[in-house]
DNA sequence: TCTATCACG
DNA sequence: ACGTACGTGATAGAA
């Protein structure tokens, strides 16, 4: 006999309140709150994937008041109105649903119970099967022999027996027992003191409410019959309350309860949109448009076919298979390759340094664009071969973080996925993760062709929409004029590297080693026994239990007592100690950190010390560079500065060195047009002199070394978003004249207090700040429920347009020097750069002519309502040129 | 892998 | 009543 098919009624609103409630906060980059869209999908999904219905009905409840409230006005008074990050959810659960090809159904005044109710009567009259889905006990009363009930998070199914054992009584009781012990949950009264059990068994003796209420003299227990009598009208009233309603004016349409296969690419689409990419990733899992298979050839030769095409076609899709960390080698395993309409193509290279061969003639001609992920290293591979890029170029990591700089990464299997609609493979499953992960030449040809070829044909469908998006927000000048080519500098800075005196830093080493042992044997003896000192967590135990010294504050996460350095300080004055842990540690970190660290950096084939910019890291825009980190390089210690002087320049060569002076002071003067701090830079005048002047009220020539110092921490406390606490803090002063020295400050300077609250109450309208050439940064967290995290969020929208800008700038700087000096000075080379500093190794008769020429492109690389300035210095080390 | 610390702008 | 300045990366210890 055949199965009868099962309509599935689910109670949707029920879900919607749960995923709400049990879900971490979740949000896309614009600030949409989605976690309840999130919850409620996944148990879609989850439910269509396990019992495959055939048809299915999604019930909501109404958003106005229901007809239970106008029975009892109190009715669901317990709960809060629903918060307007579910109000804006729904519409989008909405649209999912739909786009799950699944049918929903409401009706004002009417809950999703009652929907329920009705479209179950119905379709047992039809002699189809129900299943409701819901977890609410409300329910229970429609189960019977076509009625089953299924709580998909619990996963427990309520048949009329299963009910029974549940409650006590049957589901034909369900409504009686439920007017008896009310629900707290609808904040239905019931009979006080009365509760399912009570409840149970009542009916089970008088079989229903009316027989009960109509024979309460047989009630045994007189404290219970007296309360029922008083409370008779109340569980009548509760019964209406409870009983489902049968009647909700809706059609019974079951043809349109089909189950609809789901249309993939506009459920994809509203994915892409709601940020789901897990979800999305698992709806391609099983038919979703994949990569095309990659064509492997037996070596670089064989491609000489697609790079003709290529030249056709004006573009080429490229990208360099290899190890990362041996970019600056050019140590390649093979590349990938893709020409829009035709298929992607592999070349293994028979060893890392084996020449491109066609590809470097497709590579410089200026009629082919390249587009690809991470060109950067791309261009390093080309110029280790002696190759140069002639086309445009595009790179998908790049724009996709543009759009997005919050994010931590932009694989390309995501960008292709998010951008570009297609799935490719991912490095992690190619090469593997953590431990086992293999190195690019011991990958399977296959594996690297799918991998390789894959990338190149993601970065092809990616392109267009990546442009689109660009556009939309205004970030294609950005993208084209500044960080574009600004790839390109940058891997000519990490191909040149830098010189380091080896030997300077192997004394230094021998040095600070027994540096450490003596404080080390002094800290023991004061201490009376021997730890690690480079464990927080005993030195503690030192210090504030055995020798009984008071702990100043506590950790971030852990809550221990800390002991970095401000503490320390402080305990100085109290124990000798304390001292002797701050030399150690000074020592410690300069020997593990950069005297020991450094030198095994540098590269065996060029002698130099080759870093890696990041492009596509920080949230502001800023760069950043690591392995080794050559953007923290000490300078505020004599102690540490030596280690900057073991950076050098080639024989015959001298560092240049030139830095924006004031930098992000100035961004603000000319964001916020602030008079005060206008005239102070356009006069030259000391900014945080003047500053002093200002809050202090006197005139500058009285401003004491103590009071500029104190305003120079006022001025970073601007750009910073500063609080009276961190400042009192920071001067040592109490919290109110602390206060009373930002008042001050904005008193004088009001533009920059107008400028922070027109920024602030733009950021949250539009979701999103800007720097002065466009760069984006979204900051969902302006609206957040958390005062901490909302403040946190309101600092970021006040730093990034100042941080930001002065990125801007100085990348628009390095994008002309670099042009320049090709021309100018070919023998001179920029190989560094610190946020608002650049370094130029530099032939030495041309030292001053340099200098010159990058102070006057640096000052001119645009033109702001304050001069920028510029300071260059020059000398046979990093320390010197200063 | 996470936490605490500290180097830089 | 509560928490307390922006942006990074490297190292050692602890789990």
């Amino acid at each position: 006999m055949p199965q009868a098919p099962v309509l599935y009624l689910v109670d949707i609103s029920s879900f919607i309140h749960r995923a709400w409630h049990a879900l971490p906060e979740l949000s896309t980059s614009r600030g949409q709150p989605t976690g309840a869209v999130y919850g409620v999908v996944n148990m879609l999904l989850k439910v269509l994937d396990d019992k495959r219905p055939e048809a299915m009905v999604l019930a909501y409840d109404s958003k106005g008041p229901t007809l239970r409230h106008a029975i009892y006005t109190d009715y669901k008074a317990n709960r809060p109105p629903m918060p307007p990050d579910l109000v804006s959810q729904i519409p989008l659960i909405k649209e999912c649903a739909r786009k799950m090809g699944l049918f929903s159904v409401e009706a004002p005044g009417f809950e999703a119970d009652d929907l329920i109710a009705t479209l179950a009567v119905r379709a047992q009259k039809q002699g189809l099967e129900v299943l409701i889905v819901s977890g609410d006990k409300d329910l229970y009363q429609l189960v019977d022999d076509q009625v089953t009930m299924w709580d998909p998070m619990k996963d427990v199914v309520y048949t009329p027996e299963a009910v029974e054992k549940k409650v006590g009584v049957g589901p034909d009781q369900v409504v009686d027992l439920m007017a008896l012990a009310g629900d707290n949950s609808d904040n239905v009264p019931g009979v006080p003191r009365v509760g399912i059990k009570t409840a149970a068994k009542l009916l089970k003796e008088f079989g229903d409410l009316e027989a009960l209420l109509g024979r309460l003299g047989e009630v045994k227990q007189p404290a219970l019959r007296k309360n029922l009598m008083d409370n008779a009208e109340q569980a009548r009233l509760s019964r209406e309350l409870v009983r489902l309603r049968r009647d909700a004016p809706i059609e019974f349409e079951p043809d349109k309860y089909a189950v609809d296969e789901p249309d993939q690419d506009e459920l994809v689409e509203l994915f892409g949109r709601l940020e789901f990419s897990r979800l999305i990733q698992r709806l391609r899992a099983g038919k979703a448009p994949r990569a095309a298979p990659v064509s492997i050839v037996s070596g670089v030769a064989d491609l000489a076919p697609e790079l003709d095409a290529a030249g056709r076609a004006g573009t080429l899709a490229l990208w360099a298979f290899g190890e990362p960390a041996n970019a600056v080698a050019g140590d390649l395993t093979g590349l990938g390759l893709m020409v829009p309409d035709r298929q992607p193509v592999y070349a293994p290279l028979a060893d890392l340094q084996e020449a491109w061969g066609p590809v470097g003639q497709a590579l410089a001609d200026p009629g082919v664009g390249i587009v690809g992920h991470g060109l950067k290293n791309l261009y390093l591979a080309a110029f280790a071969r002696g190759l140069a890029v002639g086309g445009d170029t595009f790179d998908i990591e790049v724009a996709a973080y543009l759009l997005d700089p919050d994010r931590t990464n932009y694989p390309p299997e995501h960008v292709a996925r998010r951008y570009g609609h297609l799935e490719i493979a991912a490095a992690g499953d190619v090469l593997g993760t953590g431990v086992k992960a293999i190195t690019p030449d011991q990958v399977e040809v296959a594996e690297a062709a799918r991998l390789a070829g894959g990338i190149a044909q993601g970065s092809l469908a990616a392109r267009d929409s990546l442009a689109a998006a660009l556009k939309e927000v205004e970030l294609t000048a950005l993208f084209e004029d500044v960080e574009t080519p600004l790839t390109r500098v940058l891997s000519r800075m990490e191909g040149r590297g830098v010189l380091l005196d080896t030997d300077a830093l192997a004394e230094m080493s021998i040095e600070l080693g027994r540096r450490m042992e003596e404080r080390q044997r002094t800290i023991f003896e004061l201490a009376g026994r021997e730890f690690n000192v480079n464990s927080p967590k005993q030195l503690g135990e030192v210090l504030f239990q055995e020798l009984g010294l008071t702990p100043v504050k506590k950790t971030a996460k852990g809550g221990g007592a800390s002991t970095d350095s401000a503490v320390l300080g402080q305990l100085a004055r109290e124990h000798p100690l304390p001292a002797e842990v701050l030399e150690y540690r000074q020592a410690m970190k300069l020997k593990s950190t950069y005297v020991d660290a450094l030198p095994p950096l540098v590269n065996p084939v060029t002698g130099r010390l080759h870093t890696t910019f990041h492009q596509t890291v920080t949230s502001t825009g800023r760069l950043s560079s690591s392995n080794p980190n050559l953007q923290n390089i000490p300078i505020r210690t004599e102690e540490g500065r030596r280690i900057r002087q073991a950076f050098v320049p080639a024989t015959g060569k001298v560092f240049v060195s030139a830095d924006y002076s004031q930098i992000e002071l100035r961004v603000l003067a000319h964001l916020s047009g602030d008079a005060v701090l206008i005239e102070a830079f356009k006069s030259g005048e000391d900014v945080h002199t003047r500053t002093a002047a200002e809050v202090f009220g006197i005139m500058p020539g009285l401003v004491t070394s103590e009071m500029r110092r104190q305003s120079k921490v006022i001025n970073f406390g601007v750009l910073y978003g500063m609080s009276a606490f961190r400042l009192s803090n920071e001067l040592g002063i109490n919290l109110k004249t602390a206060q009373e020295f930002i008042d001050n400050y904005f008193a004088r300077m009001p533009a920059v207090r107008e400028w922070m609250s027109k920024t602030l109450e733009a950021a949250k309208k539009e979701g999103f700040v800007t720097t002065l050439f466009g760069r984006r940064r979204y900051l969902p967290h302006l609206h957040n429920k958390s005062r901490p995290v909302r403040q946190n969020a309101e600092r970021m929208a006040l730093n990034t347009p100042i941080q930001g800008t002065a990125a801007d700038l100085i990348k628009m700087a390095m994008v002309a020097l670099e042009a320049d000096l090709a021309q100018s000075h070919p023998q001179a080379a920029m190989i560094l750069t610190v946020h608002d500093e650049l370094l130029f190794e530099v032939p030495a008769r041309e030292a001053d002519r340099v200098s010159g020429r990058v102070k006057k492109i640096m000052e001119s690389v645009t033109e702001l309502a304050v001069p920028l300035t510029v300071e260059v210095g020059v000398g046979r080390n990093w320390d010197e040129a200063h």
